[in-house]
DNA sequence: GCACAATCATTAGCTTTGCTAAGCGGGGAT
DNA sequence: ATCCCCGCTTAGCAAAGCTAATGATTGTGC
């Protein structure tokens, strides 16, 4: 692939994300929760108690932003934060039942109305997206 | 492809193009512009004199938000506001010198960058990404 | 022709997200 | 016991997004 065709490919990529974000963010009414609380606490209730740093890490952001978004999801009580028993200067943060179940139930608007929008491709494209979205993955990490 | 990987796609995809931007977003500094300015600059520099109304609807943005973008660019000089002769209650937006000097330079470094990421995937991974981001235009649409 | 409505942009004011710098308390090493 | 490091939080700043309200201009209806 030459050089001209992977600038086209990044160009479009970069202006797809935005977009793609853009437009999905009118959707979020539904849970009340933006899109980097949902991404935290997607992670939360996926891998389970985990460290402030482990957090931030994960979403590759700061810890006082993330201590900020936590601090937003124990408010409305999706999940909750303990001193580790080990270090206590460390933190266990967890999903709380009503943070697990909001993820479980498929609360998040942002991504039934990103799925109503890939049932309308064909199989094939959805797998060719699957696929682009694995190597999207590692680019994005 | 079943329901529940859909999902899996969607909530993959989601997260994805958030971190990707995330990413990205610190690589600006070159320019000394976010990615809205230089996303709005790009537009200004492509699409000629262009309304408020117009320019912000091209980046899916209101027009307050968008204003104040404008302001930034013209106090850096790229950009000008000039009144539209023929209907003075709107504005005519176009690139100064040094505005499209920028992004003919190559300045998009947001881009260069990802296509510094793009080249170290294997020539068939590209293609699959490229084949990927196609789809994503039209579900981004 | 004049009053009223519609339109384009801006201003004001709020929220969220991101950052760095600085502070506080708990652990570990010498 | 002291000193330093580490994990997290607090404080304070800038940018991007929104809605509501204001100003200025244009278009309409009578």
């Amino acid at each position: 692939m030459g050089d001209g065709q992977t600038r086209d490919v990044a160009a479009r990529l970069h202006s797809a994300s935005i977009r793609l974000l853009r437009t999905l963010r009118r959707e979020d009414d539904g849970s009340g929760l933006s899109a980097p609380r949902l991404s935290a606490l997607s992670w939360i209730v996926a891998e389970g108690p985990v460290s402030l740093a482990d957090l931030a890490a994960a979403e590759q952001v700061r810890p006082p932003t993330m201590s900020r978004i936590v601090d937003a999801l124990v408010e409305r009580g999706l999940v909750s934060r303990v001193a580790a028993p080990r270090d206590r200067r460390s933190v266990r943060i967890m999903a709380t039942e009503d943070g697990a179940k909001l993820m479980a139930g498929g609360g998040e608007r942002r991504v039934r109305a990103l799925v109503g929008r890939l049932h309308k491709l064909a199989d094939s494209e959805r797998r060719a997206l699957a696929r682009g979205v694995e190597i999207l993955e590692r680019v994005a990490r």
